[in-house]
DNA sequence: ACCAACACCTGGACGC
DNA sequence: TGCGTCCAGGTGTTGG
C-alpha cells in the first residue's frame, strides 16, 4: 500500500476537493470491504479529512465517518466534471486506467453528480463507517506507535524499543505499534539512509546508530511526502503527474547503490522482500 | 511469549 | 497457447 506518504499525499489531494460534498449513495459489490451500514451516511456532508499512519478518515457533518485503510493495492479515484480527476494509492492497476473497472469495489456517489471509486486488486483493503467518536477507539488505531515526523518519536524511545528485542531491525520498523506508517519501502529507505543491514538484531544496534537510524526513517518518510508519494497521480493534467517517489528511492527496487556503486541485493525477511546495498549497509 | 506460516485475494511475469 | 509457479507497498490469526 500506500504507506504513510502515499495516504498523506492522498489526504492533501481529497482535502481540496471533497470537502463539502454530500454523500448520496454508497455502493460495494464486496460485502467484506464495506463494513457497517452506508444508510447512516446518506445525506451527511464531508467536512474534514484525517491521517492516522496508513488509514485515511473522511470526517462527516452527522456524527460519522468514513475509514480507509488502503492495504497493499487500495487506491482512490475521484472523477468530478469540474476538475481533471485525482487518483492515489497503489499504481496496479494504473491510476489513468478509466473507472469504474475490474478493480473498482465500493463507489461512493455525491449529490454534485462527482463519485469517489475505491478500487483495490486483492480486495484486502476496507471501508468502515463508523460514528466518528468511535475511530480512535478502533484497537488498530489505538495500538499505533508515534509517527517518525512526530515528537514522540526520537532517539530514547527508539533505542527503548530497539532494545527490547532481537527481531531483525527491518522488522521491528515495520511494526506499526512500535512505528507508524513505515512500511516495505520506507523501512528499505530508512535503513539504506542510515547504513544499517536490515538482518541486523534490533538489540545489536550501537547508539550511533540508533541516531543515524533515527534520522533515516525521518528522511525516508520526508522524500516520500515531498516527492508525492510512489504512486500519485495528481489533479494537474488530464493523463496526471506520477507520484515520481520511486525514481528516487535508494534501495527499494533498485538495481545500484547510489552512495557506494555497490550492488543492491534482496533478501527475505519476515516474509517480506528487503532492498539492500551489501556493501555500505552493515 | 514468540515467530514463522498461513490466510485473505487477484493478476502480471516468467519458465517450460 | 497454456499451465504452473512465484511475486506483489499489509495485517490478523494460528499453531508449533
Amino acid at each position: 500500500m500506500p504507506e504513510l506518504p502515499e495516504v498523506e499525499t492522498l489526504k492533501e489531494g481529497l482535502k481540496k476537493f471533497l470537502i463539502g460534498k454530500v454523500i448520496k449513495e454508497i455502493t460495494s459489490d464486496r460485502p467484506k470491504m464495506l463494513i457497517g451500514d452506508p444508510k447512516q451516511v446518506f445525506g451527511a456532508q464531508v467536512k474534514e479529512i484525517a491521517r492516522y499512519a496508513k488509514l485515511l478518515e473522511v470526517i462527516l457533518d452527522n456524527q460519522y465517518s468514513l475509514l480507509f485503510h488502503l492495504k497493499l493495492t487500495g487506491q482512490l479515484v475521484l472523477i468530478d466534471d469540474s476538475h481533471p480527476k485525482l487518483a492515489g494509492g497503489h499504481a496496479v492497476p494504473p491510476l489513468n486506467t478509466p473507472v469504474p473497472n475490474k478493480s473498482t469495489h465500493i463507489t461512493i456517489s455525491f449529490e454534485d453528480g462527482s463519485r469517489l471509486y475505491f478500487n483495490d486488486l486483492r480486495q484486502f483493503g476496507w471501508l468502515k463507517i463508523l460514528k466518528t467518536e468511535e475511530v480512535a477507539k478502533e484497537p488498530f488505531i489505538q495500538n499505533l506507535g508515534p509517527e517518525p515526523l512526530t515528537k514522540d518519536f526520537n532517539p530514547s524511545y527508539l533505542t527503548e524499543i530497539c532494545k527490547k528485542t532481537s527481531k531483525p531491525i527491518k522488522t521491528l520498523l515495520m511494526e506499526q505499534d512500535k512505528i507508524a506508517g513505515l512500511g516495505n519501502i520506507y523501512s528499505d529507505e530508512a535503513l539504506w539512509w542510515a547504513k544499517i543491514h536490515p538482518k541486523r538484531k534490533a538489540n545489536s544496534l550501537s547508539l550511533e546508530e540508533i541516531e543515524a537510524l533515527y534520522k533515516g526513517c525521518k528522511k525516508a518518510i520526508e522524500e516520500g511526502i515531498a516527492h508525492k508519494g510512489s504512486s500519485l497521480l495528481s489533479y494537474v493534467t488530464i493523463e496526471g503527474e506520477r507520484g515520481n517517489f520511486l525514481h528516487v528511492a535508494k534501495a527499494y527496487q533498485q538495481k545500484e547503490c547510489s552512495r557506494c556503486g555497490g550492488k543492491i541485493s534482496s533478501l527475505k525477511i519476515g516474509g517480506r522482500t528487503a532492498h539492500f546495498c551489501g556493501n555500505c549497509q552493515r
